[in-house]
DNA sequence: GTCCACTTTTGAACGCGTTCAAGAATCTCC
DNA sequence: GGAGATTCTTGAACGCGTTCAAAAGTGGAC
């Protein structure tokens, strides 16, 4: 049953890894449907039945490729914001970074962005179990307005991040579908995005924004769970 | 092969009803993992390989639920475009009447979704494939702005249909996503968002925000394949 | 070392989506 | 009405994700 993470092994946690090797590799290699949970296995040296003894289905194995892109982001974006001072080049940079670190994996993104828009999936970006994910990505976002120069409405504060992060989800969802060479589009994107997020922000700040602003703030609080 | 549009006989196209209509009865009794093709096949009265003459895949049965709302809500929404006269009220009361013709099938809506965000599906609403169904969904809210008796900036004449259709797919979105009760929260953020909507689409008018204005408009117009 | 509980490994078996070759039914044209 | 083509129907078979009962390995208590 559940061996989780509960008593993880140093001998468990590598074979984990292997397995995960093995699905990404093939996975790159041949796309998610082609690759069966046999190949897996075998790939990782070991019975089809011990590859399910560690994952639950091979949807699960996709939370791999989720781990991998979080802790290489995660580093991208360190180097980033410690120089980077302005806002906009701050937030189309890093996103920039994310693009980059996913690049590999963009040939079966379909396929992963399939089951992660499931709602009552694990993976769904929005479930309970992605939670520690979706965190670590907001502090990242955090930590761009943060460090910018520039200052935004206080009322603005705590949302922002999360606000911030529904754009980051939003250039994905574009990328997954970017069929573009090179995915200049999904680049160009985010670099018009992040110009607009931070002429919006600005905009904001005017008398005649107020009403729309705290209306939109009000609604989003109320609906954001 | 492919006996899709062509030559369409009275017979066939009654046979593909029968198929259709088992499949969404089953599939709102058991939902969509639950009920097998064979189950399906049985419910019509024949044999498996015939359901699959008719439809390429599970999957493709999904189109029957698309038709079937895509009638439903351009009945419904014709009524409403006839009498409203108010922007943000046609746009609003439209959009519930998605909700509403929809709302029975919100129970498999996750599996729904699910295979539509497959970019490489047909049912993906950005698809090749949907292109009709997306261009009679696009008319209904051109409707919504023809018969308004607001006016708005001519530059948008040509694409505010089309961000009109995104706005409803976010609505969608969130909508596939909602466990609240009755679905109440996706109701608020239809009539809070197109209230905010048409409180942008008035201040976007004000000379400050042109410089956004016409940055969004061409990324969009760039971008939008 | 022996016993015992626990973790790990294994491959057979199951269910279901899908394919396919073969046949039945229907239509077309003379 | 008959020959030939086309459309439709059928069920067996295949591949793959997943389950499971049982075997093998591991380590601690005595």
């Amino acid at each position: 049953m559940g061996q989780k993470a509960e008593r993880a092994t140093k001998k468990s946690q590598e074979t984990r890894e292997r397995i995960v090797d093995a699905a990404l590799t093939l996975f790159r290699e041949h796309g998610f449907e082609k690759t069966t949970m046999r190949a897996i296995a075998a790939e990782a040296g070991m019975s089809l039945g011990s590859a399910y003894y560690y994952f639950r289905s091979k949807d699960a194995l996709i939370q791999g490729f989720y781990d991998q892109v979080q802790a290489d982001h995660r580093a991208a974006a360190a180097e980033i914001l410690e120089t980077e001072r302005s806002f906009e080049k701050r937030l189309s940079r890093v996103l920039l970074a994310w693009h980059e670190v996913a690049a590999p994996y963009h040939g079966f993104a379909g396929v992963l962005f399939r089951t992660a828009a499931d709602p009552d999936s694990p993976l769904n970006p929005f479930s309970e179990e992605s939670a520690p994910a979706r965190e670590a990505s907001t502090d990242i976002l955090r930590d761009v307005i943060r460090g910018a120069r520039e200052k935004f409405p206080a009322d603005l504060d705590e949302d922002l991040p999360q606000l911030l992060w529904l754009f980051h989800m939003s250039m994905v969802l574009y990328w997954v579908h970017d069929r573009s060479d090179d995915l200049a589009k999904s680049r160009r994107l985010i670099e018009r995005g992040s110009a607009m997020v931070a002429k919006f922000l600005k905009l904001v700040k005017l008398p005649p924004m107020k009403p729309l602003r705290t209306l939109a703030l009000k609604t989003y609080r109320e609906l954001a769970e």
